[in-house]
DNA sequence: CCGAGTCAGTGAACTAATTCACAATCATCC
DNA sequence: GGATGATTGTGAATTAGTTCACTGACTCGG
């Protein structure tokens, strides 16, 4: 595992996701070689600032021609450790937990939903997609058989932490939180927060306060 | 409309919903002021950024105590424009589209779901959360009654742009866009992203790679 | 009313990120 | 095979954001 981590700004990495979406896009399309002023064009990003990204992960263009696309998505997908199957669970069965549970964009993706838990009795043992709803506190014991590595918490704040500790408990070694709540977990466990409300408030800020 | 823009960084913005929700938290524990390193504990951030990024919108302290919680919510509340009910309407009524329609925050908060659109002919008519599911195609015209200056786009991202110009005809001032792709409006009108497996994709990218 | 302790606000120093400017590389055409 | 135009990779300059260090306001206890 090349430890790329600490020399890779996070703006980078969070970009990163444009170029691989417009790679993949690419390569549907039939087109062999891209220029990071093309590329820029539809990501939406400025060209000297992708060449800028990609130089922290290595060297991956030819001067004169561009990017091979093929190339440049299979090693940007090995960087971002998406040439592997993770194995996700979902923590919260109401919407979101399910609407994630169904996401299509899941299919053909290397994330594979392999269960979902909640703490409500009244909706453990109902079957969702083909899965059944389990109850969270089994969660550690039953991620033995899982084996999941990623943790979605798709419950309502007061009990995001809870469903945070029980994630780490089960060994998970990432997680998403969507719940709109701080969260603590170890320094070796991935965390990330999507936040739908704040969104649309930090949307709101904006309302009448663009040039036109 | 005090033309704050311009003047506040982009990460201010962000971080300020961490304290409307932490405030929020506050009022309803009866607590009456607070120091800007009590809140940091709260919201994991720095006492000194805190107070940086209050700094850019006004002065709301007093030395010696702190914060009057009320006070500081309402001051917050007013400058994202949060004081006034915002009409949103969603275009896709797949799964996460009926999700973000049953979004349980969504009550008692200043963000009123009015209309749910589709462009499938065997969805439009159905009923879904008290909402009648409407032809997309339409939107431009019924938003005259609707009155919605909020559009949520939980569409495939082939139609994600599609989606966007109805918004955009239709009147909406602000945009938040869950499908995952680049989508241009003009610049007056308010666009922000929100991207379910490209955040997932970011994480993977940390596992193994953190410090123990 | 004085002294000790708390805490907001902020210019200055520092750190991180982006953009600039340009040398080096490569295909192509004549 | 040398000139031309395209394009990458990167040190240097610039810009943006964060943290430091300190001033002055305020409370409280004696």
């Amino acid at each position: 595992m090349p430890q790329l981590l600490g020399r890779v700004p996070a703006p980078t990495l969070s970009r990163l996701r444009f170029y691989l979406r417009c790679l993949r896009r690419l390569v549907k399309e039939g087109v062999k070689t891209i220029s990071s002023a093309r590329m820029g064009e539809h990501c939406g990003v400025s060209a000297v600032q992708i060449r800028k990204d990609l130089s922290y992960l290595g060297e991956f263009g030819r001067p004169g021609i561009g990017y091979d696309v093929k190339h440049l998505l299979a090693r940007l997908t090995e960087i971002m450790q998406l040439d592997r199957q993770h194995r996700v669970v979902i923590i919260g069965a109401g919407n979101l937990g399910s609407a994630l549970a169904g996401y299509s964009g899941f299919v053909l993706s290397p994330f594979q939903i392999v269960g979902l838990f909640d703490n409500d009795f009244s909706k453990i043992g109902r079957r969702l997609w083909n899965l059944e709803i389990l109850d969270v506190n089994r969660l550690p014991a039953l991620n033995r058989d899982l084996r999941a590595n990623v943790g979605m918490i798709a419950v309502p704040a007061d009990s995001a932490q809870e469903a945070a500790d029980l994630l780490v408990k089960a060994g998970v070694q990432a997680i998403l939180n969507f719940a709109p709540a701080v969260i603590d977990v170890p320094p070796s466990i991935a965390l990330r927060n999507v936040d739908l409300t704040g969104e649309l408030e930090v949307l709101c800020y904006f309302i009448d306060r663009l040039p036109v």
